[in-house]
RNA sequence: GGCCCUAUCGUCUAGCGGUCUAGGACGUCAGCUUCUCAAGCUGGAAACAGGGGUUCGAGUCCCCUUGGGGCUACCA
């Protein structure tokens, strides 16, 4: 394959969807694998919903994610100018006209066509206009949209998809459809088709949703005479919501790939996850789980191996990815990157208490957002019940012996030894021995005096945590309240 | 409604006419470990939407039905 140029081209009317991020990795995992470029695309052609803000969210989105374009990306409303020549060009050779229908009068005519069953179309009302009539029109400031005028005689156009193969529709279905606006600004698939071609896109990767657009704008290829030179088209899956509804945000699920981000998701574990959304490698062995990283997904991708039919978007599946990474990241990783922001307010690295909570919280951790939750009691004293220090499989003046007997034995430890696990491992059976109980009647009521839950580290590993003066004005507060 | 796309476990998928008593991953269940939870390990349950063809042979090819999705704008 001749090195291919692609592009992913978001439209800055929201925040980076989870479904952009897919098609723009596909883009940048198809161009990596051939050697090729990837570049990105602002198309900021709706001046009524775009704005800097979002613009800005998508590209450092992308950038979070490793998508970076090769080149500085760029934006269709800095090239009007180069569009309205192009359509210039096609009203002079009769292949596009000004129509000065009102958007009311468009609406009225959709209206009556659904109500008669028929297929909305635009009527070509204003196709032949004359010049007379177009002046008038002018002179009443009407301001005109551009319309392509569809061949009469062009029967049924068709592409290659290289992931759906042949896809056809008859032309004589499309109606005249607006190329430029009556503010001057194109219609995106308009500026599409010229930008494409003049980036030397050689693969138009993007999302399902536009196969349908994919028609209009090979007419357009070949009202600019570039039918030859056409990309080639690829349309990806779209990602849905487990109600099987287009993903979008509703019921308090996040779509953007910021909010994924501020919830605690790793770029590599969401990269990681999306990849697998639509696509699966065919010669990775039948076994082993799906942990791929950017290196692997680049060796691996083949755009033929894309699924057709549409994926949802699972969140247990992406959890237990993120997890996975979660876990490989070292100590000091995983605190730059929960310290300051998923702490609670209030919360102080004091004693390097975020240190040794990170150590023990990093296995149960889904997400970085999961920090506040698992580890508050280290920051805080736990507040519980009598009920919660007793041992269900015993009793309560088992808990009560266990309980005082551990603090008797825990008191002799040197602050030099507390460091030591296995020293204090040891103190805590020598308990169990010599008072003749079952280990649950030490370790369960010791480690819930410490967390003040039913589910936590182990109680030697919260006792080294906190320290011997902490744990002891802990273990103490427990003995009062189940001595009550 | 019209047009287009699509259909394997709950979910993501492997399968590109015989090797499928349908494989993997997440989830789920059970067990191991164990003071609890998590992690880890081991094992189990779980799917070819339905109906017609083609063929010696169909999850794999064709058609129909049904289901799902997309598009149907001076949004992208």
């Amino acid at each position: 394959m001749i090195k291919p140029i692609v592009r992913i081209a978001p439209s800055p009317t929201g925040k980076l969807h989870i479904g952009t991020a897919r098609t723009a990795l596909f883009n940048y995992l198809f161009a990596r694998k051939n050697k090729g470029k990837y570049l990105i695309r602002i198309e900021d052609t709706d001046a009524k919903r775009s704005t800097k803000n979002y613009e800005k969210d998508i590209l450092n989105s992308l950038k979070w994610l490793g998508l970076e374009g090769d080149d500085e990306p760029t934006r269709q409303m800095e090239r009007i100018e180069i569009y309205k020549k192009y359509a210039e060009n096609l009203l002079k050779e009769k292949k596009a006209y000004y129509c000065f229908c009102s958007i009311e009068k468009l609406e009225e005519e959709r209206r009556k066509q659904i109500s008669k069953k028929q297929p909305p179309r635009y009527s070509g009302k204003c196709r032949n206009l004359s010049e007379k009539e177009i002046e008038t029109y002018q002179k009443e400031d009407r301001e005109p949209t551009i319309r392509l005028k569809i061949p009469e005689d062009r029967g049924t156009i068709a592409f290659n998809d290289l992931i759906r193969g042949e896809i056809k529709e008859r032309a004589s279905l499309i109606g005249d459809f607006v190329i430029i606006k009556s503010d001057g600004v194109p219609i995106f698939f308009f500026a599409g088709v010229i930008d494409d071609h003049l980036q030397k896109i050689s693969h138009v990767i993007r999302g399902e949703d536009h196969i349908s657009n994919t028609f209009s704008q090979i007419l357009i290829y070949e009202a600019l005479k570039w039918g030859k030179k056409m990309p080639e088209f690829a349309h990806l899956p779209m990602i849905l919501n487990a109600d099987r509804s287009k993903m979008s945000k509703r019921k308090g699920d996040f779509v953007s790939v910021s909010e994924f981000k501020k919830e605690g998701y790793l770029p590599k574990a969401l990269v990681n996850f999306i990849a697998l959304l639509g696509w699966h490698p065919r010669k990775e062995g039948k076994e082993g789980k799906e942990l791929y990283r950017s290196e692997e997904l680049i060796s691996l991708f083949d755009i033929e191996e894309v699924g057709k039919s549409p994926a949802i978007f699972d969140k247990q599946k992406l959890d237990y990815i993120n997890g996975y990474y979660l876990r490989k990241l070292s100590d000091d990783e995983l605190k730059s990157l929960i310290y300051p922001e998923h702490l609670a307010e209030g919360w102080q690295d004091k004693d390097k208490i975020i240190e040794k909570a990170i150590i023990l919280v990093k296995d149960r951790m889904k997400k970085l957002s999961d920090f506040s939750e698992l580890a508050d009691y280290f920051f805080e004293k736990p507040v519980y019940d009598q009920e919660i220090l007793i041992f269900k499989k015993s009793d309560k003046s088992l808990s009560q012996k266990g309980l005082s007997a551990a603090i008797l034995k825990l008191k002799e430890i040197d602050k030099k030894d507390w460091q030591r696990h296995e020293v204090i491992q040891k103190a805590l059976e020598e308990v169990v021995k010599k008072e003749k109980l079952n280990n649950g009647d030490v370790f369960w009521p010791v480690r819930a005096a410490l967390s003040g839950r039913e589910a936590s580290p182990s109680p030697v590993e919260l006792l080294w945590a906190l320290g011997k003066n902490e744990s002891l004005k802990r273990l103490s507060g427990a003995l009062e309240l189940i001595n009550k």
